[in-house]
RNA sequence: UGGGAUGUAGCCAAGUGGUAAGGCAACGGGUUUUGGCUCCGUCAUUCGAAGGUUCGAACCCUUCCAUCCCAG
């Protein structure tokens, strides 16, 4: 299958030139007239920056990064853990008292379990496999959590996302003079294609976007590292837990990271009083298209498309899941070589271009870190139809499926509903 | 009840006298802001059982046990 990197290979030089951060879109905008006009910002000389700061290294290097820039910055922890804790981390209210920024708090809880957690839990118990991050930050941190920042005076919102915001073809060539219209920047791939997070941003409407800044959009993790040591912060929260946040392993019972959030939905729908789905056969299609059942599953939920590790089935070679069949309650693996998909249908897409400027040639994301391929596609009733130049190793349902053109541009997405 | 065949790890399976391959599964770890994929590591002092031959037996001999097939 073709070969082409999304981005260039080599990172920018260390240590990044914060006049290049200032420069380039992923500021534009803070400086500009009409922006800080509707925002009846007080100092147009002098816009404030929201961070969204978890308590984690890149967050943090933005605060830094803003702050150095000559910025005026607050910090904006969220509270979104249910049974989490109802305060900052200690150390990251240290952090911005010695910077000399101030820190505020938004209890986004209830939000969370609204907009995250209850979305995801009813999608596992339909089958489905949803991408929790996306939903995120899609309704919550550039969802209620941008709304706060500008509750609290701010003209934008950063992040430690990695990804890059880029003015779209469509926007205006001047817009600082044009202050009737909106100038909304599209997101982009990082520069470090190793961390890029553009994948899970890739739901955020584009106006939402026009708020958001992305200070780490040309480092790498090792120049974010040395950008915090340099400011001689200490980072809150030094771990990078990389599992889904509100489902982490349990010490005991022997959970592994990866299984954790099975026991989380258990208890979730127990309190919620649904109904896990059951055991079930599993049935094995073998290359001349003859199924045969060969086991038990124990429960459709617990298993997704493409999955092996966990069947718990012997065979003579690597079984993955083929299909789940939520009407006949009907897992169906099989070999490797029956796994691949040619097609896949989203739900209504968030289209940042317009179809009729997007290139001849486009390429897919169907998961995080997968090199985006080659496919063409179509917009039918706000839905994005896909067809995949090659097979591609299988996505699943409630999965995210991003557009990119080869300049690493996200032109739309959606999530995925069916495939084949 | 005769005749034939087969018994190697949880499953499949190589190995016919020289000191137990490999695959699957499982478990542990790496990677990763989702699930999944992937990568690395671990996993039979022992070859259905008991005797015998041999310097040496999963391999040869004897008996027993178990399973499968064909007859009846």
């Amino acid at each position: 299958m073709p070969q082409r990197p999304l981005l260039p290979s080599s990172p920018p030089s260390f240590p990044p030139s914060l006049m290049s951060c200032v420069s380039s879109y992923a500021l534009h905008g803070v400086n500009n007239k009409g922006v800080n006009k509707t925002m009846n910002a007080p100092h147009t000389h002098s816009p404030t920056v929201a961070v969204a700061v978890s308590g984690g290294v890149d967050s943090l290097c933005a605060v830094v990064m803003l702050h150095n820039a000559g910025f005026r910055v607050l910090a904006l922890h969220g509270l979104f853990l249910p049974d989490g804790p109802t305060v900052a981390p200690a150390g990251l209210a240290e952090a911005c008292a010695t910077l000399g920024i101030p820190l505020h708090v938004a209890d986004l809880r209830e939000a969370f379990q609204r907009e995250v957690l209850n979305p995801f839990a009813a999608a596992y118990a339909q089958g489905r496999t949803p991408n929790p991050c996306a939903y995120c930050n899609r309704a919550i941190k550039f969802g209620v959590l941008l709304d706060t920042a500008l509750a609290l005076g701010a003209d934008k919102l950063a992040t430690g996302h990695y990804a890059r915001l880029v003015p779209g073809p469509d926007a205006p060539t001047d817009a600082g003079e044009d202050e009737t219209s909106e100038t909304y920047p599209l997101l982009a791939a990082a520069a470090d294609a190793a961390k890029d997070q553009s994948y899970f941003l890739s739901l955020v409407p584009r106006q939402r976007l026009s708020r958001a800044l992305f200070p780490l959009y040309g480092q790498n993790k090792e120049q974010t590292r040395a950008i915090v040591a340099a400011a001689g912060l200490a980072v809150p929260l030094p771990s990078e837990s990389q599992d889904i946040c509100f489902a982490p392993p349990t010490a005991q019972a022997g959970i592994s990271a990866a299984e954790a959030y099975r026991p989380f939905l258990e208890r979730h729908w127990q309190a919620a009083g649904t109904i896990a789905p059951g055991p079930g056969p599993v049935l094995l299609l073998d290359a001349a298209g003859n199924k045969r059942e060969i086991a038990q599953h124990k429960g459709l939920w617990r298993y997704t498309e493409g999955q092996r590790k966990g069947l718990g089935i012997a065979h003579t070679e690597p079984l993955f899941v083929l299909t789940k069949d939520s009407a006949t309650n009907t897992l169906v693996v099989g070999p490797r070589a029956l796994l691949g998909i040619r097609t896949c249908v989203t739900g209504p897409a968030n289209i940042a271009l317009p179809p009729h400027l997007w290139p001849d040639r486009l390429l897919v994301r169907l998961r995080h870190r997968q090199r985006p391929c080659p496919a063409s596609v179509q917009v039918e009733d706000a839905c994005l139809r896909i067809v995949l130049d090659e097979p591609q190793f299988p996505t699943a349902p409630g999965q995210v499926a991003a557009v990119y053109d080869e300049e690493g541009r996200v032109l739309t997405a959606g999530v995925v509903e069916e495939m084949a």
